[in-house]
RNA sequence: GCGCCGAUAGUCUAGCUGGUCAGGACUAGGGCCUUCCAAGCCCUCGACCCGGGUUCAAAUCCCGGUCGGCGCACCA
């Protein structure tokens, strides 16, 4: 699992390559070159497949660029900076209101003002003794400017997820009206990280896979739980325990705080697995109370070990109703959901009737907010009236109003949904199946790599090899790879250097069948198929090999079962 | 951002006590040969990270930048 031999493999085959090359190259950026692009999309046509196709979900697109309101109360603006502090003499960079609260233990503002007038007050000192410079501040998101004159500000989206929030009327309105819904973003984010690392583990440029599900906030169930609460999970706690646990157990001694957490927990781990991560190494670990976003009630994370160690890509948060009522606090717009009983409720209420001919003369231009005041008051009886007017305290006697019972029909209640959010970094995902799907192995006594991707995820999934360099042997196989790539299978014909050469070359490449035109192919219209994994070999006949194929790479059947088997 | 180390064809690398056409291996392309797992032979393409300085002369020495690795810090 020599990392460096599969990052110099996956630039020299056209996976991935550093971005702005022939200009020197900058860090947190890169290309997916022509395999890479692929494998990518592969990995994301999975994902649709189990979080959009067979969810029921819909996915959505929305704009890059955010306008500034949006981020503002997402609380991007605000909270997305950090303010750093730089040691004068030694260099030191420390984000100043952690380190702060830690010298000091007194909580600061994260911004510019009360930095500056913490450290003058409190004397604050870099570790070495020395002064800081005045301190900056740092937003990790991309600002950019909207039209010309640059009046308008916008940012580049730090996750798709808001483009989901913002639209959740129209969402609500396309689900007509009822709860649970799904709805799926994919596409890129944007991180000014500070200093990026780790090739492509961090990046300011990366794809997201993101699920915002919204629930009743009393109901967070899931009808898929049923099916899923016997699978067991390698889970890691927020007090550091790891267990193998199944999914049931865990929500019902309270570790997952909710069956509908749990499934998602259960469809990414299987989605991952099925895309090519190695089950052994993934779990889900849960984040710590003082690592949470302040608005999640529970988030795991699944993490995957990768020879950078164990990395994080996919979150699962539940963000209750954060997002929502931000928006709907800043914005002004109604985001409930109005949810009607299954029958409507009866209520007695007492109402109170202000009798006018005695407070208006008492209370003059007051009266009439008086009497709105009156029409949602709770009445229990009192003899008196105890209102707060504008500041200014009104107790009404019991000769201005009168008590009448009234009943009221109650058909539902308003509600501001939860969301649960799997949110997956796509192009973590990529590097950890390709850091887990490479091997190194021994073939006939010589050494080979050989990537041992999931056969549905491979690029490339067909080579047709003619055995020799002759013009029949490639004109038969020119024709077979042009009836796959017309039957919707990706295929590649190579006609260079020898018939091992050629092997190994897509054995690198993750291909998963290798069809190869011999004599035989001329005489009998036979072909061999060879499998990438055993490098054994059955012989079919030319009028079954789409079906064959079809079979091998998409239902994941046993080469062996078709065919006569030639080698091994 | 800081510190240490590094950067030569697609890849790995020699040269780096200034001075031959910057050498080799693998890969790739063309050809010969070839009945199944990186065989052999011939030919070909191809590089000193960028900018500045020192010098008659810089891959080599100096300065700055960029990228990469590691540590610290930051981040999820």
């Amino acid at each position: 699992m020599m990392s460096r031999n599969l990052m110099e493999m996956l630039r020299r085959r056209g996976f991935i390559w550093g971005s702005f090359e022939i200009y020197g190259g900058i860090a947190g950026f890169f290309d997916y070159g022509p395999l890479g692009a692929m494998l990518r999309r592969n990995i994301e046509d999975l994902w649709r497949k189990y979080f959009v196709v067979e969810e029921g979900f819909y996915e959505i697109d929305t704009p890059l660029v955010g306008i500034e309101d949006v981020f503002v109360a997402s609380g991007h603006v605000s909270e997305f900076i950090d303010v750093l502090i730089q040691c004068k003499k030694c260099g030191a960079v420390f984000r100043a209101d952690h380190y702060i609260e830690e010298k000091t233990g007194r909580k600061v503002n994260p911004d510019i003002e009360s930095v500056r007038k913490a450290i003058r007050e409190g004397d604050i000192r870099c570790e070495c003794q020395n002064e800081f410079e005045d301190p900056v501040e740092f937003n990790l998101m991309f600002r950019t400017s909207i039209g010309p004159g640059g009046k308008k500000t916008g940012y580049l989206r730090p996750e798709t997820a808001q483009g989901i929030f913002i639209n959740f009327q129209r969402l609500l309105n396309f689900y007509r009206n009822r709860l649970p819904f799904g709805v799926a973003q994919i596409g890129r984010a944007f991180r000014n990280e500070i200093s990026p690392r780790q090739g492509v583990i961090r990046l300011r440029e990366f794809n997201q896979a993101e699920l915002e599900v919204f629930f009743h906030p009393a109901e967070k169930n899931h009808p898929g739980f049923k099916k899923v609460e016997g699978e067991t999970v390698n889970l890691v706690t927020k007090f550091e325990e790891a267990m193998e646990i199944s999914l049931g157990e865990a929500v019902e001694r309270g570790i997952i705080d909710s069956p509908a957490l749990a499934y998602f927990i259960a469809l990414t781990k299987k989605f991952l697995v099925d895309s090519g991560v190695d089950e052994k190494r993934l779990r889900f670990r849960q984040h710590r109370d003082d690592e949470k976003a302040h608005y999640a009630s529970d988030c795991w994370d699944a993490e995957a070990l990768t020879s950078y160690g164990w990395i994080e890509i996919v979150g699962i948060a539940d963000r209750t109703d954060y997002d929502l009522r931000k928006h709907m606090e800043y914005s002004g717009k109604d985001l409930s959901v109005f949810i009607q009983y299954p029958e409507p409720v009866r209520k007695i209420k007492k109402k109170v009737i202000p009798r006018m001919d005695v407070i208006g003369p008492e209370f003059r231009e007051k009266a009439g907010k008086i009497s709105r005041a009156l029409e949602n008051f709770e009445y229990g009886g009192e003899d008196r009236i105890v209102l707060d007017i504008d500041g200014e305290k009104i107790v009404l006697t019991e000769k201005m109003f009168e008590v009448r019972e009234e009943e009221e029909l109650i058909t539902g209640e308003r509600v501001l949904p939860h969301v649960i959010e799997p949110s997956f970094g796509i192009d973590r995902i990529f590097y950890v199946i390709l850091e887990h799907c490479y091997e190194e192995d021994v073939v006939d006594g010589e050494r080979r790599s050989v990537l041992r991707l999931k056969r549905r995820m491979a690029p490339v999934k067909v080579a047709v090899l003619p055995l020799l360099t002759k013009e029949d042997m490639i004109d038969v196989a020119l024709e077979i790879r042009d009836e796959l790539k017309k039957e919707g299978i990706f295929s590649e014909m190579d006609d260079s250097g020898s018939i091992g050469r050629r092997y190994r070359r897509f054995d690198e490449v993750g291909t998963p069948f290798c069809v190869t035109v011999d004599h035989e192919t001329l005489r009998e219209n036979t072909v061999t198929i060879r499998d990438r994994d055993t490098t054994s070999q059955i012989r079919v006949h030319r009028k079954d090999l789409v079906d064959v194929l079809r079979e091998l790479i998409y239902n994941e059947r046993d080469l062996m079962d078709f065919g006569v088997v030639v080698r091994k």
